[in-house]
DNA sequence: GTTATCTTGGAACGGTCGTTTCAAGAAGCT
DNA sequence: AGCTTCTTGAAACGACCGTTCCAAGATAAC
């Protein structure tokens, strides 16, 4: 009996994932989300309710669609370092250039706004983090077992010390560092987790 | 002839630095800023201008006020790696204890959010960063020359990823990260340049 | 004490904020 | 077709945004 909805929710909630991305939370108004997704305001809080709900929402998709993707193909490689550096590569590459050069990443950036106030954005970032930091951990176990790592490296300190690097990477590309620098400072890092320079 | 100011504009810049460090730019009202600092809207903007202007100032004292210091304390110590390891340890301390914890860096919040964009701003981030890695590799030289560093550390790649690392300390602890954690992944990162574990 | 100049208090500006409301429209079921 | 239920469009809500204006108050020079 009931109607039917005039439009694809997901596809919205990615509209909306890239302007508090790119944006920002506090300077992403409503009205700019009603003209970016075209749909109406009434189908906007009817379907996610508030902005605040709406961010949370984004927060969880922007996860699906890029973290998690990352994080599993990390943890599931069992090259070792290799596998490390390609992801740092890959974040470089997508921070540095393309269609969201310069936008940092939603995650830190929330850490870093008045967003991060909110108990259930607090939940998510703290879970994030340990997403992260689990999946380097996890290919760091590989790299030790393949002995690849200097004996004084601990692999889940190393992680620690790679989940901090990727923030420094995430905001620094924000605020328009260049690939080439950044990729020498991760080659670094993990040359020094090796015990030798470059790998 | 003219009448004179009845009030500090230093101490108010204090004041207002502190509601845009704590609270971000975008999310701090100019009524925030009249009720925290007491003083008139006629009077704050007579001053300092607009909201922009008065952000770029408190930019200005954060860093008169903070970073330099800690950037002078850091390039002059000739002591090199237990340098860093000291301003590490104060930076730690402030991020995440005391009167300050949970703020993170006024300058890193600032590349996370939507006042990049600002050409002024940019700016002053561009040479913040400089600063940064240039005491950072002040000191490394020194360790370099004390033989303190691992033979294959270069000192201007190692003050890089260090950078980076300050970022993600001052990310990190705005959104709670513990203050030991922080400090176990720092002596690990310095430990790794040095070629053996902590020191 | 008078005058000139700046500062202060406080109201007011137009605009935008996030949110609500409600009538009109569209889709599914009988 | 008719009825029900949800969705959509559009106007409107009070609150707050950053900023401006002007009269009243305060100070220093003469």
């Amino acid at each position: 009996m009931p109607d039917v909805k005039h439009f694809d929710p997901d596809a919205a909630l990615d509209t909306v994932v890239r302007l508090f991305w790119h944006q920002g939370v506090a300077t992403t108004g409503i009205q700019d989300i009603v003209t970016a997704t075209g749909l109406n305001r009434s189908s906007l809080y009817a379907t996610f309710g508030g902005k605040q709900e709406l961010y949370l929402a984004a927060l969880e998709r922007y996860r699906e669609q890029w973290s998690r993707p990352a994080f599993r193909g990390l943890a599931e490689d069992r090259r070792g370092l290799p596998a490390v550096a390609e992801f740092f590569d890959a974040l470089i590459t997508v921070r540095c250039s393309g269609a969201y050069a310069r936008w940092g990443c939603l995650v830190s950036n929330a850490q870093a706004g008045a967003e991060n106030g909110d108990p259930d954005v607090r939940a998510f970032l703290d879970r994030h983090h340990e997403e992260l930091r689990e999946a380097l951990h996890a290919v760091l176990l590989v790299a030790e077992a393949e002995g690849q790592l200097a004996p004084a490296t601990d692999p889940a300190t190393a992680a620690d010390l790679l989940a901090l690097l990727t923030y420094g990477v995430n905001l620094r590309s924000r605020a328009g560092a260049e690939a080439g620098s950044l990729s020498a400072t991760v080659v670094a890092a993990l040359g020094s987790l090796g015990g030798r320079p470059a790998e």
